[in-house]
RNA sequence: GCGCCUGUAGCUCAGUGGAUAGAGCAACGGCCUCCGAAGCCGUGUGUCGGACGUUCGAUUCGUCUCAGGCGCACCA
């Protein structure tokens, strides 16, 4: 709406010059700047070669002609344009998000992308760790993000079974179990040698029963290597499952290679030109897009490389129809982007079809003091089972989903275990519970909300706390807006807290069911459903709960 | 040595080229006869790691540099 009084604004602006500029809108942090403020004045300063503030004034004398649903349109600063909406428009949002209800701040904007996201996607050799956890909050809250602006998005978790780690594990539990007899028996180098590997390497003897004890060690390797790659994809399904964490497809590596899709996509770069033979192993010629070195894809001993098989399950993506590719990896793959994107390009693809975003590392800080973790080494084994089962789904979202994806994460365990105004996650659901609670009292008192703030019109005065609550709630829907381009959901988690916040001031200043100002009760009333709207909307997004009550 | 990530308040971190750089935690002091005190209000702190450049304007963009972390396999 305002977007059309600035391009007439525009026009208008011609007189000095003949270059059009984007006019760029925002929101102003400070209430005192307006709701809107454009500085297309400064911009216009050096091609009209006069002082901004000149053109600003002669913009805002006219604005004010055509007034509208401007309360006030000044200049102010070096050349800023503050345009200030009538609070009586502003109310009237109110209705929209009640009326919208969870389609409030949902959009059509991405409406025929279909995109797929991967992430999680760990090794089938060990229960999930903590990065795990976090990569699972952000790409359950993207996906979210994604599909309530008309992505069409399908989330997809990839299984390594057919590498040399996978393998590693059925060595593993092999020797576990030839040790028992044989205590000399020699142990994998790098081998698996936690707890749940003797465990998995019992069951899977059990499982395998007399014609298990008939193979030789390779079979027999190949049998326990199966079923703990099972075994640990179906803990891994248990554990995302629990976090409320659905993939919609998990895929499974060999099927690459059944299909013979690895050699597939080989001879496809060799069509292109981007293949070469040297030192009796197949290389992939990445330099040539931007990659510091050529990289192996057939190794001299005739076996797939890693990366051979990766490639293959992209293209596989594209051939599926999927236009835009976006993978979460860990930190310890970024080493690994330059050369994917390498691949992506000699095929054809376009660099913003294939976009990887990092989930950094997280240290897990106890009385201020890192706890140790290392997925093989001898020190305590920190898995997001035991994240979970200590300071709860909820909690753990949060905390992950309140950095952005590429930082470091130091996660406080104590203040995460913290069940008190410390904690940002109660701190939110303690306003919507504190909304729903508000509005069974008002319900027990008899009073219905039949208003809109349209009705109620300019009888209705709001105060300074309501007009701050209202003017934050607009702001949800370029919010998702934000996250969902820059693939980035923190924004919405802080925008959630400090929504959160204003609602508490709000809340302490206005008594909402007040029985001699049936007028204002409606209202309040009003602007508090919306708010409680937004806080399900917003936690919904991410993934966390809104409880009614706590 | 090369590459990626990160340097913003005591700590943990926000900050899509704009106005006086923000929030939470920690510290101290207030506020419940009244819809949930898991709440609110007040008190203050910054060479935005450093240098140079682009720009009307840089915490934001570029180059260089310093510091921390992580990667640099015919492993996955």
């Amino acid at each position: 709406m305002v977007l059309e009084a600035v391009r007439t604004l525009q026009t208008q602006g011609m007189l000095p010059p003949n270059v059009s500029l984007e006019p760029e809108l925002e929101r102003p942090a400070q209430v005192a700047h307006g709701d809107f403020s454009t500085n297309i004045a400064m911009q216009l300063a050096k091609a009209a070669g006069k002082p901004p503030r000149v053109i600003a004034q002669a913009l805002v004398q006219m604005l004010q002609a055509e007034a509208g649903l401007m309360e006030s349109v000044e200049a102010a600063g070096p050349g800023f344009v503050n345009i200030k909406i009538k609070t009586a428009d502003m109310m009237i949002e109110v209705d929209a998000i009640r009326q919208a209800q969870r389609q409030y701040g949902a959009s059509e904007a991405g409406r025929g992308r279909k995109l797929l996201l991967e992430f999680v996607s760990a090794n089938p050799t060990g229960p999930l760790n903590v990065v795990s956890a976090r990569a699972a909050a952000v790409g359950d809250a993207l996906a979210n993000i994604l599909q309530s602006q008309g992505v069409q998005v399908s989330r997809e978790y990839y299984i390594n079974d057919a590498g040399k780690q996978a393998h590693l594990l059925g060595q593993s539990m092999y020797a576990t179990l030839k040790r028992k007899e044989d205590p000399d028996y020699p142990f994998p180098e790098g081998g698996y040698e936690k707890d749940y590997v003797a465990a998995t390497a019992t069951a899977s003897a059990d499982a395998g029963g007399a014609a298990l004890r008939e193979m030789n060690e390779g079979d027999a390797i190949i049998h326990h290597k199966e079923y703990g790659v099972q075994e640990m994809v179906k803990r891994h399904q248990k554990s995302l499952e629990e976090y409320g964490v659905k993939f919609d497809r998990w895929f499974y590596e060999h099927i690459l290679h059944d299909k013979d899709k690895v050699q597939a996509v080989v001879d496809m770069l060799r069509e292109k030109g981007h293949i070469y033979e040297k030192d009796e192993a197949v290389w992939f010629a990445s330099t040539k897009f931007g990659d510091d070195k050529d990289r192996v894809l057939k190794k001299s001993d005739g076996g797939w490389a890693y990366m051979a098989a990766d490639i293959a399950y992209h293209v596989d993506k594209f051939q599926r129809g999927y236009t835009e590719l976006v993978d979460l990896w860990g930190p310890d793959h970024h080493g690994y982007i330059a050369r994917m994107q390498a691949a992506m390009q000699a095929l054809g693809y376009k660099p913003e079809q294939f976009i990887v975003h990092i989930v950094q590392q997280v240290n897990l800080l106890e009385d201020g003091k890192p706890v140790m973790m290392s997925k093989r080494g001898a020190g305590k084994l920190l898995e997001m089972d035991d994240l979970l089962a200590d300071v709860g789904r909820d909690v753990a979202r949060f905390f992950f989903l309140m950095r952005s994806t590429d930082s470091h994460l130091d996660f406080d365990l104590d203040l995460a275990r913290q069940h008190s105004e410390d904690n940002p996650v109660y701190y939110v659901q303690y306003a919507h519970a504190r909304i729903c609670s508000i509005l069974k009292k008002a319900a027990a008192e008899g009073v219905v909300l039949t208003s809109t703030m349209q009705s109620l019109g300019d009888q209705f005065r709001p105060e300074p706390e309501e007009l701050a609550l209202v003017r934050q709630l607009t702001a949800y829907p370029e919010i998702v807006e934000v996250c969902a381009r820059t693939l980035e959901p923190h924004g919405l988690a802080f925008y959630l807290r400090d929504l959160a916040t204003v609602f508490h001031r709000f809340y302490t200043v206005c008594r909402v069911v007040d029985a001699s100002q049936p007028g204002r009760t409606q209202a309040r009333l009003a602007i508090a459903d919306a708010v409680r709207s937004i806080l399900r909307n917003g936690l919904g997004l991410l993934g966390i709960s809104a409880p009614e009550a706590m």
